[in-house]
RNA sequence: GGCGGCAUCGCCAAGUGGUAAGGCAGAGGUCUGCAAAACCUCUAUCCCCAGUUCGAAUCUGGGUGCCGCCUCCA
C-alpha cells in the first residue's frame, strides 16, 4: 500500500513520490507572532505534526521548515497597541507560541526561520524578479506584476477577470493592476526598516515564504502546507514569485491544506473576534484531548470547537488511558503456570494486533485519514479490554507476552498521532508546569487532613500517618497510598461510609480509584 | 457578483457504486459491599425531488439549507 495525498494544485488524490528517495522536504506556514495563537492556528500545526510523524514512521527522513513571521503590519500595529517595540512584540509572542506548541507535543521543525533573519535573501529574490521583468518599482515600493506570470491562479483556480470583477479587490495607488501584490514596502516614519536598493522598508508578506523555503529546501520540494485560507492569495503568490524567480516549475510538488477550526459552524477569525487562544484551552483540557478532537475528522474538513465536543473526546481519551491502565494492573500480577481459559484466545489477539497495524497504515496512507485510523485503535482497545478482563484471573508468560505486545502497539500507533499514553500520563503525576503541582499538593494535604479528622477516633494509630506533620513530608504518590491504606482498613471492617467518603473526596480532586482483585488502584484524571 | 466546499443515529464523525466504522450520550444486563472501569445487548438507510444502474449515502440533474475564498487570517 502506498501513500496517497490530496494535492490542492491538481485537485485530486495522488500517489506520493518524494523528490529524493527516502527524504521528504516539507514547509509549513508558521505563525505571525503579533498575538497568542488561537486554537485554529494550533489545529493546523498539529495536523502537519501528525503528517510529519507518519512520514517518519514510513521511513522517510523529513526535513521540516517552518517560518516565524516576525515583521508585518499587524506586529507594528500591536506594538503601538502595547506601547513596546515591534521586536519586543515578536519576541514575546514567539516565546508564547513555542510554549503552546511544546505543550501540544508538536515536534519542533528542523529549521525555524525568522523572516527578519532572511531579509537579504528576499532582497536578492526581488532584484532578480525586477531584472526579469516580473516586478516593478513604484516610488519606494516594489510590486509583483501578476499579468506577467501566465499561470497565475493555477492553485486557487481563479482567473484574473474574476478577480477584477470581485468587488472586494482593493485598489492601491502605485499598483499597476489591483491584483498586483507588494514585494517590498517603504517604511513610514518610526516603522521598523531595513536598507534596500529601493530605500528603507520591509518585505511584503508573501516573499518571505518563497525566499526561506527555497533557501532551505530548493525548487520542487515535496510538501507545502497550511490552512486552506492561505491558498489565495498567499500560496498563489508564492508560486508566482518562486517560479518567476527560478524560471522553472514546479515550486512545490504537493500542496496540502487543512480545514478550519470553527466555532458554532463559523470560522474562527480575527475580524469576528470569535477566536479562542490555544493557551486558554490548554488550561482547561489535556493536550491529548485537543489532539483527539483535531484528528477525529479528516484534516481537510472543518472541525467544530466547543466545550461539549471537547468533553466527549475527553471521555474517549480516558478510554485509551483505562485500557493501558487495566493492562498494567493485569501485568502487575505474579506470573503463574496454570492460565486456563484465556490461553486459546491468544492466537486471535495476535491476529488482531497484526491487522490493527495494517488497517492503521491503510487509513493513514489514504491522505492521512486519522479519523479512521483512530477508530481502528478504539476497536482494538475493546478487544484487549475483553482479553485483559478475562485474564485478570491468571497471568502466564504467554499471556504476559501478548499483553505487552498489545499495549506496545497501542502506545506506538497513538504516538504516531502525537498522543501521549506514557506511564506518567496514566497513573502518576505529570511533571509539567501546566499542572500546578503545588496546588495539587495542597489539595491532597487538605484532603488528608479532612480524612484524618473523620477517622482518628476509629483508627487512632493509622490515622497518625495522615497527620499534617507526617503527610506534608511525603511525596504525592505516597500520600495517595497512605490515604488508600486507611480506606482499605475501613473496607476490611466493612465501614462503607468511611470507605465511600474517602473515595468521594479523592474523586473531588481528580483522583479516581478502582477496587480490583489485585488491590485498590488509582490514577489522576485530567 | 464570481468561484468553491459541505449536508450520514440525540451530539461528533468514517465511508465516494454492492447493501451504513468508531467515539460521546442514552436504555437494559454482567461484574462489584457499593462504585468506577470493563464487557455484552439495543438505538440511522444517509437534507428533499427526479434520473442512471441488477444495485447509490456514494454517479447525474434540479431544489433547500449551512459554510468558506475573492481583504489580514491556520
Amino acid at each position: 500500500m502506498s501513500l496517497k495525498v490530496f494535492n490542492t494544485l491538481t485537485g485530486r488524490k495522488e500517489k506520493f513520490i518524494s523528490r529524493e528517495e527516502g527524504k521528504v522536504y516539507m514547509y509549513v506556514c508558521g505563525p505571525t507572532v503579533y498575538n497568542h495563537i488561537h486554537i485554529g492556528n494550533a489545529y493546523s500545526y498539529l495536523i502537519f505534526d501528525v503528517i510529519k510523524r507518519y512520514l517518519s514512521y514510513k521511513g522517510y527522513k523529513v526535513i521540516h521548515v517552518q517560518n516565524i513571521t516576525n515583521i508585518d503590519d499587524k506586529i507594528i500595529n500591536q506594538s503601538i497597541e502595547e506601547n513596546i517595540s515591534a521586536s519586543e512584540i515578536s519576541e514575546k509572542y514567539e516565546t508564547a507560541f513555542w510554549k503552546v506548541s511544546d505543550e501540544l507535543n508538536i515536534l519542533r521543525p528542523d529549521f525555524s526561520t525568522r523572516a527578519t533573519e532572511h531579509i537579504d535573501n528576499m532582497i536578492e529574490m526581488i532584484k532578480v524578479l525586477i531584472d526579469n521583468g516580473y516586478a516593478y518599482v513604484s516610488g519606494e515600493d516594489v510590486y509583483f506584476s501578476v499579468d506577467k506570470f501566465k499561470s497565475y491562479g493555477k492553485l486557487s483556480k481563479k482567473n484574473l477577470n474574476e478577480l477584477i470583477e470581485g468587488y472586494r479587490v482593493c485598489v492601491t495607488k502605485g499598483k499597476k493592476k489591483p491584483y498586483d501584490f507588494a514585494l517590498w514596502k517603504a517604511a513610514k516614519p518610526d516603522e521598523p526598516k531595513w536598507d534596500s536598493p529601493w530605500g528603507e522598508g520591509r518585505p511584503g508578506w508573501h516573499i518571505e515564504c518563497s525566499a526561506m523555503s527555497l533557501k532551505y529546501l530548493g525548487m520542487g520540494f515535496d510538501i507545502h502546507g497550511g490552512g486552506k485560507d492561505l491558498i489565495f492569495p498567499h500560496h498563489e503568490n508564492e508560486i508566482a514569485q518562486s517560479e518567476a524567480y527560478s524560471g522553472t516549475e514546479p515550486f512545490v510538488k504537493y500542496w496540502l491544506h487543512n480545514g478550519f477550526m470553527n466555532i458554532d459552524k463559523v470560522k474562527m477569525s480575527k475580524s469576528l473576534k470569535n477566536w479562542v487562544f490555544a493557551k486558554d484551552v490548554l488550561e482547561m483540557y489535556n493536550p491529548n484531548v485537543i489532539r483527539i478532537l483535531s484528528l477525529s475528522t479528516h484534516y481537510r474538513n472543518d472541525v467544530d470547537y466547543s466545550p461539549k465536543i471537547l468533553n466527549a473526546y475527553k471521555q474517549a481519551y480516558n478510554k485509551f488511558l483505562n485500557t493501558i491502565h487495566d493492562i498494567n494492573i493485569v501485568l502487575s500480577q505474579e506470573e503463574q503456570n496454570t492460565g486456563k481459559s484465556v490461553i486459546d484466545k491468544i492466537p486471535s489477539l495476535k491476529k488482531e494486533i497484526d491487522s490493527l497495524r495494517l488497517n492503521f497504515e491503510s487509513a493513514m496512507d489514504d491522505d492521512f485519514n486519522t479519523a479512521l485510523a483512530l477508530s481502528y485503535i478504539f476497536k482494538f482497545a475493546r478487544e484487549v479490554n475483553r482479553f485483559a478482563h478475562l485474564s485478570l484471573l491468571k497471568l502466564t508468560s504467554d499471556i504476559k507476552q501478548i499483553l505487552i505486545r498489545a499495549k506496545n502497539i497501542i502506545i506506538e500507533l497513538t504516538s504516531i498521532l502525537g498522543l501521549d499514553l506514557s506511564e506518567e500520563e496514566i497513573s502518576k503525576f505529570r511533571i509539567s508546569e501546566k499542572y500546578d503541582k503545588k496546588k495539587l499538593e495542597r489539595e491532597i494535604n487538605n484532603t488528608a487532613s479532612k480524612i484524618y479528622n473523620k477517622v482518628f477516633k476509629l483508627y487512632p494509630q493509622d490515622a497518625t500517618k495522615l497527620s499534617s506533620s507526617i503527610i506534608s513530608k511525603s511525596n504525592l504518590e505516597d500520600k495517595i497510598e497512605t490515604i488508600l491504606s486507611i480506606r482499605n482498613k475501613a473496607r476490611e471492617e466493612k465501614n462503607w461510609i468511611i470507605a465511600d467518603y474517602i473515595r468521594k473526596i479523592l474523586k473531588g480532586i481528580g483522583i479516581s480509584i478502582k477496587d480490583t482483585p489485585l488491590g485498590t488502584k488509582w490514577r489522576k484524571e485530567y
